[in-house]
DNA sequence: CGAGAACTTGAAAATTGTCAATAATGGTGG
DNA sequence: CCACCATTATTGACAATTTTCAAGTTCTCG
């Protein structure tokens, strides 16, 4: 489906139509949990639709987003294995849910949380993580310039680097590069990034001039130099 | 103090030194809870300090926010009365806390999150309303042209309004406009809203060039035409 | 009342977005 | 397995927006 059609699709805020396979996962320290499985960029749920559920994901990669009435979105969010999303403080969903990868996820009913405590812990855990992120994130759309922003996004992608113990360029202690897959579209990116797909190209094609990176295939990128793209991401 | 020098302090990274009166609250629920005031302007915590406390805002209003080790500020939230803040997923604050008016807060030691179930629950609500907050405003940030982004945020300081009910600019009641104080300088505006302070200037003079607001004192604003500066905000 | 801080305004520069055309990619059916 | 073609990505030229730099002006508070 083409870009411009999804996006019609998403405005339009009917509940999801292509609904996974579902099947009763069984209890899990007496929880009904659900588990389903999704095909790559399938709707989870749309924003305003009713929050009966919450999820956690168990395999693949989920996007968050939210769109402007004139279609403008803004990918709030992208969630790895061991997540919980969909969990609302009102009554509705803030924002929609599509999957980016294969994704298998595991469904509770949103009356769960008040009653099991050890998931109200890892609730609680991972809700602080991911206002981490946010965070993070606030940083790169309010202050960082395309090139820092389309640099962040790419250590994201590394794992162990560009934290708070990444050293310099200089300690390179074995290799200093890396095959990332990216998992989202030009499009995606952009609108996690808060730029457009043109911007979002051209920074990676001066990435690739400059011989930081190698595209390999469109959603496969060759990190020669992780130093480098760390210290074009706007952390030191 | 100046803004710059303010910064370098900032960056400093470290602990507040400006100590508010601090008494022992006693004991609450069986929690042993501290209250503190604080004057405007004064540092709560700094990020990278140890999060050994966290706190709920009881009056006044309080500012999160992170910088660039070049200076660039970007402030996250800016949280009112009832929110808790400074709960962190790791061992240290991810950004520092800074009031924007004099506040007395609620201070309480980490690890009773761990023991008190209706701080927990109060925590994780507390959570999702601030992951919404910060939803919109990554929104806001990655989406929203600057006139967009000002009137959002005026439109944050007008009770009951620009949320789901509300209904164009032609259905007014009583009265369609309001005094609001802003409690920030154009400079934390700017910080919050991903802007330049000279833009946040341009913005509001050209809103009050439009008959929109009225500039009563620098930090203290009349909208003239709430559904006129809602309509601006980009949600509509 | 005065001085520093905060805010406003203007002109020019930089960055990013828009529009349009071209290139490449990769999935599908023959 | 190959060729085709819709989709996705890249590139260029230009426009729009926002930032930067540099004055001024206006507050505010001691």
């Amino acid at each position: 489906m083409a870009y411009a059609e999804r996006m019609l699709d998403t405005a339009g805020g009917q509940q999801a139509a292509d609904l996974p396979d579902a099947l009763v996962f069984g209890l899990k320290d007496g929880m009904s949990t659900t588990a389903h499985s999704h095909a790559p960029h399938s709707v989870v749920f749309y924003e305003g639709d009713n929050a009966t559920r919450f999820y956690e994901v168990d395999e693949g990669i989920v996007m968050l987003f939210k769109l402007l009435p004139d279609g403008r979105r803004q990918v709030v969010e992208i969630l790895n294995p061991g997540t919980i999303f969909g969990v609302s403080a009102g009554d509705l969903y803030d924002c929609s849910a599509e999957t980016l990868t294969r994704t298998s996820l595991r469904a509770f009913d949103r009356r769960e949380v008040e009653r099991s405590l050890p998931l109200q812990r890892h609730l609680t855990r991972c809700l602080l993580t991911q206002m981490e992120t946010l965070h993070d994130h606030a940083v790169l759309l309010g202050r960082k310039s395309a090139i820092e922003r389309v640099s962040s996004f790419l250590m994201r992608l590394v794992p162990q680097r560009g934290g708070i113990g990444c050293m310099g360029p200089d300690k390179e202690s074995a290799s200093d590069s890396l095959d990332v897959v990216l998992t989202m579209t030009r499009q995606e990116i952009a609108d996690y990034l808060g730029l457009t797909i043109e911007t979002v190209s051209r920074v990676i094609s001066d990435l690739k001039r400059r011989g930081l990176v190698t595209v390999e295939r469109q959603d496969r990128i060759r990190i020669n130099r992780i130093c480098g793209i760390c210290q074009l991401s706007g952390i030191h």
